[in-house]
DNA sequence: TATGTATGGTAAG
DNA sequence: TTACCCTACATAA
């Protein structure tokens, strides 16, 4: 589930339903011990940068949760019934309740930590602040494989493995051709590309990459495995051909070396 | 019931 | 580079 998109939604889901509001908060799990300093404080407002959700509440404590590879939220109305044991953050406002499983994180995070993990993210391309220029001397510089560079976050937060195997396909990008090696144009590309399809999960609440035109039938009823050109799939929706799976980055590279030559 | 898989990340070696 | 953490869900047995 969770690339940049997902944590904009969460954002945007979560500060509608509850900013503004008193909160109960609490960890049926257990494990969030710090449930407690949050109980019964104001939200005053939620924020995502690239796979960080933030959770800003008065008194200046913020809320830090990442979802790893597991995390996720199950949505219900308040008062909340039926949590699952294994729920680590539960916030109940006066409508609506959102149960946390699974995250990575989930902490309360003072400013200077906060501070030093913000620094550590690269540009997200679904931040109105993102600054291309960083991106491209990042680029500039780097030997390394465009394919693995897009999931590191200190380069561009919020691209994960889905988006990272799409875009290179999208823009005809070989995923091991070295960063320095790029044009300015295929940066630029990758760039736009990346902040289009992150903009249009954040829309569709999940990852459909494939243009419109071609999508067989209506947006909400599109299969997964035909939302998306080449990942997890063995022939490539573009041209037909076979789909390589390589690995980059610890994780599988789906990509098609027929349509990425660039 | 068991197994495999996943759109992520960190810390240790 | 490897080990490890986090959990739900689909599928196989």
């Amino acid at each position: 589930m969770p690339e940049g998109h997902t944590i904009h939604r969460l954002a945007l889901d979560h500060g509608k339903a509850l900013a503004g509001q008193v909160l109960r908060v609490s960890s049926p799990q257990g494990r969030f011990e710090d449930a407690a300093r949050l109980d019964g404080l104001r939200l005053v407002r939620t924020e995502a940068h690239g796979k960080h959700l933030f959770y800003v509440f008065e008194k200046s404590r913020v809320l830090h949760v990442h979802l790893g590879l597991f995390g996720r939220y199950f949505a219900a109305k308040s008062p909340a019934t039926r949590v699952r044991p294994t729920t680590r953050l539960l916030l109940e406002g006066a409508e609506r309740s959102f149960a946390l499983v699974g995250p990575t994180a989930c902490e309360l995070l003072s400013p200077t930590r906060r501070r030093e993990l913000l620094a550590r993210l690269g540009p997200d391309p679904l931040r109105p602040d993102a600054d291309l220029d960083v991106v491209r001397a990042a680029l500039a510089r780097r030997k390394t494989p465009i394919g693995q560079v897009l999931l590191d976050q200190s380069v561009i937060a919020g691209v994960g493995n889905v988006y990272r195997a799409e875009a290179l396909l999208v823009t005809g990008i070989h995923p091991e051709r070295p960063c320095k090696d790029l044009s300015d144009d295929q940066v630029d590309a990758l760039w736009a590309t990346l902040g289009r399809m992150l903009q249009d999960g954040v829309r569709d609440r999940r990852i459909i990459t494939v243009a419109p035109e071609e999508l067989p039938g209506p947006r909400s009823k599109i299969r997964r495995k035909e939302a998306v050109y080449v990942y997890g799939r063995r022939t490539c929706l573009r041209c037909g051909g076979p789909v390589s799976k390589l690995t980059s980055a610890n994780r599988t590279l789906y990509a098609c070396l027929a349509c990425q030559t660039g």
